[in-house]
DNA sequence: AGCAGAAATGAAAATGATTTTCATTTTCAA
DNA sequence: TTGAAAATGAAAATCATTTTCATTTCTGCT
């Protein structure tokens, strides 16, 4: 953890949500931080391997990142406006458990993230 | 629907699952279509406005589509040999839909991917 | 303190998917 | 037939992200 990393991680936690690498940047850049685009990118690429930080993508393709609680949750996207809730699954958490088996794959882990249209929009 | 969008569904076809804009032009092309990768991109565009093309993401952010209809369904993945097996997921669909609506989430979509290790690795 | 190697940094260039431009060709109804 | 509208595609532009590489900062050791 350097210090970029507490730089990107001390945005990220002023923004609350999701936010795209450049617009940490930009943000960063109005604080009066002193960090490159080149380093924003690196940062939240060694906080997100570190499951620090959540990624995902926008429609549009662009990442965006947020500060990841601790605890394994999944997220309900809103497609519109991006809001976001945490959600917790056991039944997925069950279910891919059950399916890895029938097939004999062990080390299992999984991804799920669902998306819809949120009720503001 | 023009000429264009008629071979991109054609395409489509007989990939039978989900290819990115560029992977489908270069499959026209080793097929002897003549069409530029321009009008695959408008053409991909086009029919997912109509709703006949689904369009998600790849992790790196590339756009893959797939004909609606297609049957739904997950994978398996090996994190190793990179096997795959399709798995159903009723259990998952259920969830899914009971946790959006939970929410107030409406047209619920969801991605989900189960990764371990097969049993030949 | 002084030094060497490792890690971090960031400007600039490269990459690669996607979009835009624009001149040309095709379609089609009057 | 004719002219406007739609379609086409090559080339250029866009834009997020990655790579390169020279420079700076950090860290452990004498
Ligand atoms: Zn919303
Ligand atoms: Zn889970
Ligand atoms: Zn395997
Ligand atoms: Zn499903």
């Amino acid at each position: 953890m350097n210090k970029s990393e507490v730089k990107v991680i001390g945005i990220l936690e002023r923004v609350g949500g999701f936010a795209s690498a450049q617009e940490l940047y930009q943000l960063l850049q109005r604080n009066g931080e002193s960090i490159g685009l080149t380093t924003v990118y690196r940062a939240l690429q060694s906080l997100v391997s570190d499951k620090i930080v959540d990624q995902l993508r926008r429609d549009d393709g662009e990442a965006i990142y947020r500060l990841c609680g601790d605890s394994h949750h999944h997220h309900l996207v809103c497609k519109l406006c991006g809001s976001t809730v945490e959600i917790e699954g056991s039944a997925i958490e069950r279910w891919t458990k059950t399916v890895a088996e029938q097939h004999g794959f062990r080390e299992v882990g999984h991804t799920a993230e669902v998306f819809g249209i949120c009720p503001n929009c």
